[in-house]
DNA sequence: CCTATTACGTTCACTCACTAAACGAAAGCC
DNA sequence: GGCTTTCGTTTAGTGAGTGAACGTAATAGG
């Protein structure tokens, strides 16, 4: 039996309560279903037989020995369906297939321009999708739900892309609408930092109720878990840590950013800055991976950037702290690749800067996921959207 | 009828739910709560029965003639006790006697220094109480609940104030216990700014989801209205707005903040730090109302300073507003007074750093309630938590 | 003033979900 | 191989909520 005993609150338990605890648990036995709703046997098992009768949950075995007939075994039924999840960069995009407990199943990596505008890059979206659907031997009725995040704001009710700073040709682009006439499924969109905080929450700090991720890229941007949820703020424009502003240069000339303000601490720490700033002083690099590169070498002009670079994200996310008293920051981004370089600036900036009260049990964490934190969140965001506890009476009536 | 329909959630709705609508509605008739909750006939006069057994909810006069026989209408009983609420401040507080709609009957303010600590200030706090409970004519018993709040971070659950920085001799003390002992009721603690975001908030913008209130009077903090709901971050110490960092002198020399770093937002923009400039500009001034007083006299310095102090809130604020997105920002506190020479420089500074997607809906106002918003927020924070929807079948079984 | 109208408030049998207890079945243990 | 243990199923029973019928109270209109 997994856990102790939390009866559910007063309110009987429905179907897609039971539903609940089959996809946090790997398998459950129909005592420990008792056991975790307090509902009585005949009703686990009324609960069980429409699970099964719609396949969500199937047999899975028996139970361990216990010195009487051993208990069947029963789990959330993850190869139903299947879901198609693709997280989409500035400059390249990952696709995949993932079973409905949004578990990678195959993956796909390619260089795309998101600048290209939404047609062509939807098209090669879809393209992925359906090579990925063919090599899984799955057909499109079997895609339970589709995933896309984007590197920039959403509305996220809407599935539309508004405002968006880098992806030109976006703007107000209805991506639901676009797959709504190609797959008969949910479609969720959602803003590339808000997967990836939900990919790094799910799979590493369950039980955090408050946890920033912020992403160090080309740009800098955030994304936060709030109560267990993803915040987005009035108009899904939350998390815009980037520019946020700072002057803490020795001089007086603020550097420009993207956005046409100065200051910005993207303007200083995002990858585009660190480019810029290794070309002003004679390292002529043209990429983020390239000044990444040459980090790594140890050019002490190159070394000196990234750790000023540290500190300002450090000033940033102390500010964050301050205001939103999170229990975990991730770093992720291609520049958390140069971890060494980049946390001590982050930490001393937000151990001297941020009340001790929000700091005592505060963990700065580099991204455990690397590269594939957002792919992975918005599985899971898809896949807890799709079996939320009040839509799976529809589920199955869906199904009849 | 008050509102169309809104059909309550699939679960039937309890008596809690009900007492809710009263709670929200000044009156209602038996028709009006069939009509709300979707109940039937039977079941509302089942509820009612309950809550009127319980005295939570009262008899209130006829419906209007609608050609037959008139509803009799209901109302919730907010005379069935009392709220005691008292809003500590640094150098000043005012208690009140509320009705258990948190509405403020009689309300008192007197000078009090919380330095002076714990036992001297909640005997203080407590004798208001008791001289406002003789002046209704309640007795102590008739006290359901008590609502105390502070200038300095609180843990909400235990009720006990942590690391606070200017009510010395107050760590870890725990208020819920002192009071405990002389009341038989639940006792509320919680920080100023949430106590007055809340009194904004449900006064002002009770359909707005994410509110930010500032309070720039000594020193400059802020409270949080998430999802509706106050937002106190991991460690009860979120909304530290006042000690984000700020460089935006022509200078380097940044001044020293109260809490040992430099370059704080309250260093620049909080009264202490206004006080401490005009003296260094010969403008002898003691008090933070002096300031203020000053200001209104347009000594030409003062207002720079003002205009200044507007300018650095207002990085502050488009920081917060970047990060959070809130719907509405409401500036409280002392400074708010001086609103004309402040709220330039805030919008100012919001306007232009913060994304067009976050500001455009964005609406920044100062303070309604005034100096009255932390004991507003508090006697309605108490309110809502006493009859909580799940705390109701409590209540009324403990009065059998 | 009386009657028709209108909607209220109450009662009662019925439904439905869940429960509790009894029963038969299956597997490990001696 | 019988005994024990736990499982899975079936049964009647309980209680909350419903819906329709009924009696009632107040207004509108003649």
């Amino acid at each position: 039996m997994p856990t102790p005993a939390p009866p559910l609150a007063v309110a009987t338990a429905g179907l897609g309560d039971v539903l609940q605890l089959f996809r946090t648990e790997p398998t459950l036995t129909r005592a420990d279903v008792m056991a975790l709703t307090g509902l009585s046997r005949s009703t686990v098992n009324q609960r069980l037989d429409a699970l099964l009768a719609a396949a969500l949950v199937v047999p899975s075995g028996e139970g361990a020995p216990t010195g009487g007939r051993p208990a069947s075994r029963f789990a959330f039924n993850s190869e139903r369906g299947v879901l198609l999840v693709a997280d989409i960069g500035a400059t390249g995009m990952r696709t995949a297939l993932c079973n409905l407990r949004g578990e990678v199943r195959q993956e796909h990596e390619q260089s795309l321009d998101v600048a290209t505008g939404p047609d062509i890059v939807l098209s090669v979206v879809d393209e992925a999708f359906r090579a990925l659907l063919a090599e899984a031997g799955r057909a499109a009725a079997d895609v339970h739900g589709i995933g896309i995040d984007v590197p920039g704001p959403v509305d996220f009710d809407r599935g539309q892309v508004v405002s968006p700073p880098i992806m030109s040709g976006w703007d107000r682009y209805d991506i639901r609408a676009w797959f709504a006439g190609r797959y008969d499924c949910p479609v969720l969109v959602d803003k590339d930092v808000n997967a990836m905080a939900v990919g790094e929450h799910r799979s590493l700090y369950p039980e955090v109720r408050q946890l920033l991720m912020v992403k160090v890229g080309t740009g800098v941007g955030a994304g936060m878990i709030i109560d267990g949820e993803v915040f987005r703020g009035a108009d899904g424009a939350a998390g815009d840590i980037g520019h946020i502003q700072l002057t803490v240069d020795d001089t007086d000339n603020e550097p420009v950013c993207r956005c046409g303000n100065t200051g910005c601490v993207e303007a200083y720490a995002g990858g585009w800055a660190l480019v810029r700033d290794l070309n002003a002083a004679g390292r002529p690099v043209s990429t983020v991976q390239e000044a990444l590169a040459l980090i790594r070498t140890g050019d002490v002009t190159a070394v000196r950037l990234a750790r000023r670079a540290g500190r300002i994200l450090g000033h940033a996310i102390a500010d964050a702290v301050s205001l939103l008293n999170p229990g975990v920051v991730v770093i992720g981004g291609q520049l958390a690749q140069i971890e060494e370089q980049l946390f001590a600036g982050i930490r001393e900036m937000v151990y001297r800067r941020s009340l001790p009260l929000a700091t005592r049990k505060l963990s700065i964490a580099a991204t455990a996921l690397g590269p594939r934190s957002g792919l992975v969140g918005m599985a899971l965001l898809l896949a807890d959207s799709i079996f939320a506890a009040h839509r799976v009476e529809g589920l199955i009536a869906r199904r009849d």
